[in-house]
RNA sequence: GCCGCGUUCGUCUAGGGGUUUAGGACGCCGCCCUUUCACGGCGGUAACACGGGUUCAAAUCCCGUACGCGGUACCA
């Protein structure tokens, strides 16, 4: 295989699934990881279950990772068209063929046919059951011909599964499988409505694109068979073939959207952006998820991961999502932010009329240790930017007492001969303050962060005394003596 | 039902015959730090599904059972 060439092939028939994602960037990690090319190729090709903004979303949320492609119905390339529904002739143009060399053939029966045939054999369409029918293998040329021509008579294109014979292929990450073509109905390779079905689309474009390996869910692996078959009839090389696990939801079974939810957990990509997680704290998380580096790295940029990735690294039983694990790789991205960075990301949610980006930054510095998700921050810097116009009812009751205002007075004023303003300076004062007075830090502290803050816990509340200035500290030391006594 | 795939702490996983009293991470619990809440640091809890083989030796190899997951469409 010389040069590596992979596909992300999504189907338009609903947003971007965040297992989706994730096989999307195990396919890009080793596109990048072997210098290979990354092709987007839209399945489209089940017009009934058509989603018209799905493949927009899908490209959204694609960007959004960081997961760019050489290839893709919005940047070309010379392999397409990239939608399968522009792609038509092609497929016909093979299924011709095959029809031609007996590969495949006409069938021409109902869905009541079809269901009458099943409940009649129990099985499916099939090597037993295919004489039964209505198709070009039992029926004459010249009725073949006819009813392909009367426009009232629908027909599909079946491939000729051939019988007794076991179909065997490697699989990068669990081995060789093999399977009985007995187990194999006739697939329909198209369909009544003249567009291809999935398994004779990927096939023909995967050969097309001069795919070089295969790499999808789990899910699709009992097809695997018949893909193996096509390309068999067709005369061209099967790709490599690799299987990821599926992911799971905590309560077991596919992660639907039904059971995500019930578990908190969100299922489209969308929903994650929306929620306020960085891209890179999903991408690493997904990284993770089904497979690992053999070190005991944890946090990863994009980079690393490409350097880091290789599929024989990558696990073979289902894995359950653990939103707990996400939530931590998101914090551990975030604390690693430069304040700048953080602002950029914050876009127009955090932007306080009259304060400059320095002090913005000064905020962010301060209350992301604390933060969780970036979104956090703006709905929690109020008091950097007004005065408290309520305290906290609770830590009000709780923490100030008969004399906690003559200790706020006595702050307030050793803090007013402070000139040179720095936090340090500040708590010192404090500390000093508690010796004069003998009392414990808490009596001074809370009651003075109350003050300032309006709450009874924050970050560290000299570092917030020196970003709002003295005039403004004094100011708000003077507030609560006179609103609380 | 049938076919396929899988099974190490609650979860993600390391390990692939002797290096293992089975390692790491998340979560949980405790301690320290901070006289706030977090961050951080330290420590603890907790797993080889079961039964048979093979072997001097099995979490590791084989078989069976159980359980889980996927598939079984003119959906992808």
């Amino acid at each position: 295989m010389s040069s590596i060439r992979v596909r992300f092939a999504p189907s338009p028939t609903g947003y971007l699934h965040i297992g989706g994602l994730r096989t999307a960037l195990y396919v890009y990690l080793f596109a990048r990881k072997h210098s290979g090319q990354l092709v987007l190729r839209i399945e489209d090709t089940d017009r009934t279950r058509f989603v018209p903004d799905a493949e927009a979303d899908i490209l959204k949320g694609l960007k959004w990772s960081g997961i760019d492609y050489d290839e893709g119905p919005d940047v070309g390339g010379k392999y397409g068209p990239y939608r399968q529904s522009e792609r038509t002739e092609l497929y016909h143009k093979y299924a011709a063929q095959l029809v031609e060399n007996g590969e495949a053939y006409y069938a021409f029966d109902s869905a009541e046919d079809l269901e009458r045939m099943r409940e009649r054999t129990g099985t499916g369409y099939n090597a037993k059951t295919r004489a039964s029918m209505n198709n070009s293998l039992v029926l004459s040329s010249d009725e073949v011909n006819r009813l392909l021509e009367d426009p009232s008579v629908e027909h599909v294109i079946r491939l000729k599964v051939p019988e007794n014979q076991k179909v065997t292929f490697d699989d990068v990450c669990r081995g060789t499988i093999e399977f009985a073509t007995e187990e194999i109905d006739d697939q329909v390779l198209i369909k009544s409505d003249g567009l291809p079905t999935y398994h004779m689309a990927n096939v023909v474009d995967d050969h097309l694109m001069e795919i070089s390996h295969i790499i999808r869910g789990e899910d699709w692996l009992p097809s695997t068979p018949k893909h193996v078959l096509l390309y068999r009839a067709l005369g061209w090389e099967t790709p490599v073939l690799a299987h990821l696990p599926l992911i799971l939801s905590p309560t077991g079974g596919k992660l639907s959207k039904r059971k995500a939810e019930k578990s908190g957990i969100h299922v489209f990509v969308s929903d994650y952006i929306d929620a306020g997680y960085e891209p890179e704290a999903v991408v690493n998380f997904l990284a993770l998820l089904g497979w690992n580096p053999g070190t005991e790295q944890e946090i990863f940029t994009m980079s690393e991961l490409v350097e880091a990735f290789s599929l024989d690294r990558v696990g073979t039983s289902g894995v359950q999502f653990d939103k707990n694990k996400l939530d931590w790789i998101n914090e551990q991205v975030i604390h690693g932010l430069q304040p700048s960075d953080v602002l950029d990301r914050l876009e127009g949610t955090f932007n306080v009329e009259g304060y400059d980006r320095s002090y913005h930054e000064r905020v962010i510095e301060i209350l992301l240790p604390r933060a969780g998700k970036l979104m956090e921050i703006p709905g929690q810097a109020d008091y950097f930017f007004v005065d408290p116009s309520d305290y906290d009812e609770a830590v009000v009751a709780k923490r100030w007492k008969a004399d906690s205002a003559k200790f706020v007075r006595a702050f307030s004023e050793k803090v007013h001969a402070v000139d040179r303003w720095e936090g340090e300076r500040l708590h010192g004062v404090m500390e000093g303050l508690t010796k004069d007075l003998e009392v414990g830090f808490g009596k001074l502290i809370l009651p003075v962060r109350l003050a300032i803050t309006g709450l009874g816990s924050g970050p560290g509340i000299f570092d917030v005394m020196e970003l709002i200035g003295k005039d403004t500290t004094l100011r708000r030391l003077g507030n609560i003596i006179e609103r609380l006594g």
